[in-house]
DNA sequence: CGAATCTTGTTCAACTTTCAACTAATTCGT
DNA sequence: ACGAATTAGTTGAAAGTTGAACAAGATTCG
């Protein structure tokens, strides 16, 4: 819901250069990446789940765990698999412990794509994003930004307090 | 193209930690963002076209110009001003010096909708992004975001070369 | 001039994402 | 224990996006 209504505070031009250099980077940079994926048959969506995954013990997750790690919604979730389980990179194994659930397991297939693609988009995010950056900004900016995303959990906890 | 097959440079944990941090605020900004604007019948995107074009003299802009200054394919623009038509806030119109070309016109209603959407919008930005730098960081991010942006427009000169 | 080329903007079809509805299993509260 | 409320995950339809193909007007240049 839209806070109560108080004097629209507008940007300076201090806050408006912050607020418009990040948001157009981070665009581009977003496409760059996608684009530099292509020739392999991920999306950096696909990629993200593909790299959680990977990262899992047994290389296999609950549903729910990797839409929250990959910050997807449910649904998604579940269509993105469908596509990916028809091309072979993972499959559905029913969870014996809650018959609701299912593990998301990732095959043979999908690990030679994932470890496949890795390379390029390392080489990608770097060439793209961190090269650009000195390691003084590396940090600055993971920082700042570790910190923004603790301020948005508890933002949000307090929105939607369960 | 991917580049050439070299040693594929694996991140050390500073460098995982700018990424992962900067990636992960950043999905949770976005979708905080947008949440944010629901009330108003605008997405992100579609405020960011209308606020383009509410600056642009007369408020009215060529098409192609107005997809380059959202970052939208000319398709994707296409299709949203076929909504926003529809919802009255622009209107289509044939430009006289260009048989091919179209101004994409903002309406009295579409004027209304974005004035009445930016001062929430722009609440949404200070909280949720602004209000959470210290003036040092957000100098800091201008400053690295705007040379990312230079850095990415030239390289992505150097691969298409026109 | 006039043919080749480029640019503008739309369209179609394929694909992806969202949203609400739904089933089935688990947990909670008493 | 048992009904109510949650949670896991899927589905289907509607909405949004992409990318290639296209029509028509502009530009270039021999």
């Amino acid at each position: 819901m839209p806070a109560k209504k108080s004097q629209p505070r507008w940007l300076n031009a201090r806050e408006m250069k912050a607020w418009r250099s990040y948001i157009i980077a981070s665009r581009r940079l977003l496409d760059a990446l996608d684009a530099d994926l292509d020739g392999h048959d991920l999306s950096m969506a696909d990629y993200e789940v593909m790299a959680q995954l990977s990262e899992a013990p047994g290389r296999r997750m609950r549903m729910s765990e990797l839409a929250d790690v990959a910050m997807l919604s449910k649904s998604r979730l579940s269509h993105r698999m469908k596509v990916m389980e028809k091309a072979g990179w993972i499959k559905r194994e029913e969870c014996s412990t809650d018959r609701r659930g299912y593990w998301a397991v990732m095959t043979e297939k999908g690990w030679r794509a994932i470890v496949a693609a890795a390379p390029d988009h390392v080489a990608s995010v770097r060439r793209r994003f961190l090269d650009q950056l000195t390691v003084r900004e590396q940090e600055g900016l993971a920082s700042t930004f570790a910190h923004l995303t603790e301020e948005l959990r508890s933002q949000f906890k307090e929105e939607d307090p369960k």
